[in-house]
DNA sequence: TAGATTGTTAATCGATTAACAATC
DNA sequence: TAGATTGTTAATCGATTAACAATC
């Protein structure tokens, strides 16, 4: 299927449909409707079927998507099926929490090698972790495109520009720091504080109405 | 000054004003401009200014806002004032991770203790690891409203009804499930296969334009 | 004063939802 | 056929942006 014009908001949906769609028990109906998923997720009925048609044309009137085929058709859009390459700067806790997650093939992705400034010597799940200066001869020579930041806020801006010089065009950045970015890169930040906010907000307002 | 209605979208900048704030180095001006924040943190002039006089009647024309005073509104808005005591259940790497985390505090988050179902004994960062069976008696004794989900997503639902029944009313999740909850119940979900879809998206339209 | 900045009111934009026609 | 489901077109809603008046 041609790939129309997405919006971001549809982007970030499609994983939770396929996230869904995988975990489903085997063994069911083959079939699966948008109205079900919608259902399940506790998702507008017609806001996942749109997002549906935007990436397959496999559904059918009376009976839905072939689950296997939906499954595929999301993969594929989001290139899930070529495996990305990433190197990840900063083997703390939360470097080596992601270096261990072995979930993120599933994803597409595939984290090559972590380095830091001070790596104890050896590998994190099977990931060698190298010295920083290292860093440009990896990527240069596995050509790696998708660099993953767990270093401290402070250390961020300068891993990223790091990154910038090493060939490296998506950032997915875990430190709490807005970074400064030369047009044509992507980041990607992951804001823990963000959630938080949320969370905490929700909280408030449960308090209050106590009162 | 009074909360008014207020979007999560402007609840997810705050944090990020918040941060970018308390980083901004000492010796400098006293105030910030919202024209300034906007800038550095590379977004939209009058979206800063709309979002600063939600939670905050510190501007003065010319002037902008005293740092220090727009960093304690913000701080008050968000409930960071008090801190929101938390558990967080699953302690593999991830759990570790979060748990080893000095940064929350800042952000008016205390994570108690963790639970597993399999504690290796002792701490970790400081933070006790209990058996899960432990769970409910230390919720009520300590009137835990948060609970922090870092098991693997089979396992996810599970615990949140267990969170449930212990009486707690926002759940952060890590795990990439969708949670079925009643009302009442708020569920963050932190869904990491998200921030990678857009990534990933990014990178095959780069990869595509080479061609 | 002039100019930078604030806060507000109106216009635009985009995404979600509702209504409906098409299909098996 | 009747009914469930699809996909599409139009209406609504909300958030962002633009224009402007107010202030020090």
């Amino acid at each position: 299927m041609e790939h129309k014009e997405i919006s971001k908001s549809v982007l970030k949906r499609l994983p939770i449909y396929l996230a869904y769609l995988k975990g489903m028990p085997e063994g069911g109906s083959p079939y699966i409707s948008a109205t079900a998923l919608a259902a399940a997720l506790g998702m507008g009925e017609v806001q996942v079927r749109k997002d549906l048609a935007m990436v397959s044309d496999g559904g059918r009137p009376k009976v839905g998507y072939l689950r296997e085929g939906l499954i595929g058709d999301i993969q594929q859009f989001l290139g899930y099926d070529n495996l990305t390459d990433a190197v990840l700067i900063g083997a703390g806790k939360l470097g080596q929490a992601l270096l261990g997650y072995t979930g993120f093939q599933e994803y597409g992705l595939n984290i090559l090698a972590a380095f830091d400034v001070s790596p104890s010597p050896g590998t994190e799940g099977g990931k060698p972790i190298y010295p920083i200066s290292r860093l440009e001869g990896f990527c240069r020579t596995y050509k790696v495109l998708m660099g993953i930041i767990t270093v401290p806020a402070e250390h961020a801006q300068e891993v990223c520009d790091q990154l910038i010089a090493c060939g490296i065009k998506a950032i997915w950045n875990f430190a709490p720091v807005h970074l400064e970015v030369p047009a044509g890169i992507l980041v990607q930040q992951e804001n823990m504080a963000t959630s938080l906010a949320v969370l905490s907000m929700h909280l408030q307002a449960q308090i209050k109405e106590k009162k």
